[in-house]
DNA sequence: ATGGGTGCGTACGGTAGCGTATGGTCCCTT
DNA sequence: AAGGGACCATACGCTACCGTACGCACCCAT
């Protein structure tokens, strides 16, 4: 029973589909993601595949259910701060989405937020992970005493920034794009916000150096 | 006995077929974009299609060309400010794009740069519309009086954010749209920048999960 | 008027992709 | 050992496209 896998017979799960299929999304983008060529990826044929799924819209909804909750768990993740480490982690964050790696993971980002713009349904999923990742970075910036609504505003702008980001092509634009890159998380994390009080701004205690 | 079928004759050019173009690939995006399928949208059939256009190809990059003519013809009228009112023309800009008008446009904007991520040819078309516009906004910094290097980085973050904007959907995160939109654009376009400089500090290297 | 160029319709061959039908082959159970 | 179910291959019909070939109608100049 439990010896001799002498024979590879790989057999392939839903899962496995799923997985190859993320590839294929995150490469060719869902236009791209069709059946046969994702079987072919596999190394087997679609008559594999239509007894795991229904048919393709059955993948691609998996293929969302299982990005979205992968999306939420890791945003958890990524703003569970130690106390008093919350600015350096709002830093983090930026830092984890717009850089250049995590390309793949953006790569299906991209994609899934360009399928959401045609697809009510997807729209939906995309609502719900963007809901708990502002949800979340909203956490950050109140522990750093942002006013509740600029700590809003500042998350909104944050995440529409790494996605921006990654729509634009700015090479020949400024040379030192490291220098861009950190001026600008310094605007989203740190920048004094005009319409704070003069006086008594408790965004100033925000400035005052963590370490 | 002429049966006369005096019909106006209308004859299509190859900016007809562009402009169709346009409005099919705002509403379905670059995948939708088949030549039968605009062929039918203009009440003729592909025999006129291929009079005009080599391939389907040539019609998509005619497309690329009059969007990107247009888009630097369009960002030069919208950043020639008054002398002293630069500041209200960035927000103008900001206006413009992040609002929900001009959908169309948008719509397009998207689809492009989408195309753009796998399609070297359309990625150098995109960092003409990016540099063009990041320069003329830049100017606008600059007449702020805004240092060179900081204006390079807010006006980055200003198109960043407009498009970025656009690909979130965040209906049930803050019921004050309105005022988050405004504190982003002041955010953008007065926040005062912080010298000082912690965000190259330690940072935890917890990577972002796949999948 | 007439012949040629312009603009378009029609028909065709070819490919890619979806989903179904059917049957084969392991493996597990009894 | 026999049968049944899980998993996959193969073959098929269908649709949507692409691009080409060719023909027809209209328009204009000679």
């Amino acid at each position: 029973m439990e010896f001799t896998l002498n024979k590879p017979r790989i057999q392939l799960d839903r899962d496995a589909w799923v997985h190859g299929a993320m590839d294929v999304l995150a490469e060719e983008g869902i236009a791209g993601l069709r059946v046969e060529v994702l079987a072919k990826r596999l190394s087997v044929t679609k008559g594999s595949f239509y007894w795991h799924f229904e048919d393709r819209r059955d993948l691609l909804l998996a293929v969302l259910h299982v990005w979205k909750e992968g999306r939420i768990r890791d945003i958890v993740k990524q703003t569970r701060a130690q106390p008093g480490k919350e600015l350096e982690q709002i830093y983090h964050v930026i830092d984890v989405y717009s850089a250049g790696r995590n390309r793949r993971g953006m790569m299906i980002e991209l994609a899934v937020r360009d399928w959401a713009r045609r697809d009510a349904e997807t729209a939906a999923i995309v609502a719900e992970v963007d809901d708990s990742r502002l949800r979340c970075a909203r956490e950050l910036f109140l522990a750093c005493g942002v006013p509740f609504d600029e700590a809003s505003s500042r998350c909104m702008l944050l995440y529409a920034y790494v996605f921006g980001i990654s729509l634009m092509v700015f090479d020949s634009f400024d040379s030192d794009v490291a220098r861009v890159k950190r001026d600008i998380a310094d605007l989203i994390a740190r920048s004094r916000s005009i319409g704070a009080d003069i006086s008594s701004s408790s965004s100033a205690s925000q400035q005052t150096g963590q370490h």
